[in-house]
DNA sequence: TTAAAACATGTATTTATTTACATGTTTTAA
DNA sequence: TTAAAACATGTAAATAAATACATGTTTTAA
């Protein structure tokens, strides 16, 4: 689904929280950002360009070593302002995309053979998730002095952790259906 | 994100169900699986176009009244299988896009006064989210009977008030948060 | 009986996103 | 010291998706 222009407002978030490279941005969606938005150096790059031209970034060269040529971007005061304008405005809701939901969708025979294997297939990938998770909270807030400093980001991986904890709890209730 | 066609496959699931024409294809996002997918008619008629002439579809042409003529479309033999072949395959999981979370991730400071506001909108947004969502619930699966004549369906049902429960305890855990 | 809502099917344009192509530098670990 | 991994920045091509444009029919409720 083509968004609403959302990944400008990551980057001009994430770049508020400090100045960096495209390549460093990019990076973010590897780790903790990527549990619930991604984006590849190929859209960010010419973004960075199209921002900059509306003068919502502006950037500094920085050398690393001999020759290589860092970009390293930063907000502008309008950019400052635009980020916060749509921190402002109400949040639209759009649909999660869960290929496994999807299929469980069409499956009505509760005695379909395949239930159980995508089932368990699915409990494996979530329990490992949750796992990931939690020691990534313990790892970034290991107290609350972390929390307070970064309380957005903790409450998001919260989210994540509770979204894991849900869906693992709905799959085991799943499977108690079937066994009877 | 351009994702990987699941488009095609929801089509076919919902074909498979019953021959339908692309305007109640399209009628399908509006109710229950908007839950976890968006498409507009200006993506699924030219798509049955080109599954069509992938051999995967086909149509009839139903008059109605005087001049109206609809398309039904339904499977064929291929698209039987090509749809089989997805549900066995592995589930890719994707990124869920909710931009409060998005929002929420980039709000540092516990104190702001930004963070009020969002999150009693989210709640109200959630509340009556997961009232729809528990009567739609009760529409469609009234006793045991329903539920094993579309098991995943209400699976799905099931999963999207489990979601919107934990959605909602983690606003009111944050909301108990900020009163300390 | 008539106006609005719902039914029905498309196309065009713009934007978003993925995958692949393309190149070169610096750091790190064997 | 050298090879691999990570750093760093782009472009090209193809697909996916949203929004707007465009048209006409049938049903329903006032």
């Amino acid at each position: 689904m083509a968004q609403k222009n959302r990944l400008k407002y990551i980057l001009l978030g994430l770049l508020k929280e400090k100045k960096q490279t495209g390549y460093d941005l990019a990076k973010s969606f590897d780790s903790d950002i990527g549990e619930f938005w991604n984006a590849n150096h190929s859209q960010i790059y010419p973004l960075l360009k199209r921002m900059e031209q509306a003068s919502l970034i502006d950037h500094e060269l920085d050398t690393v070593g001999e020759k290589l040529e860092k970009k390293t971007y930063f907000l502008t005061a309008l950019g400052q302002q635009s980020f916060e304008d749509w921190l402002k405005s109400p949040s639209e809701m759009g649909g999660a995309h869960d290929e496994f939901i999807l299929k469980l969708y069409f499956i009505n025979d509760a005695r379909s053979p395949l239930l159980s294997t995508m089932i368990s297939e699915q409990e494996k990938y979530h329990n490992a998730k949750l796992a990931q998770l939690q020691a990534q909270f313990k790892a970034k807030f290991p107290t609350d002095k972390e929390v307070q400093a970064n309380f957005g980001h903790s409450l998001v991986l919260r989210h994540a952790i509770e979204r894991e904890k849900g869906y693992r709890s709905w799959l085991e209730e799943i499977n108690q259906t079937l066994e009877n």
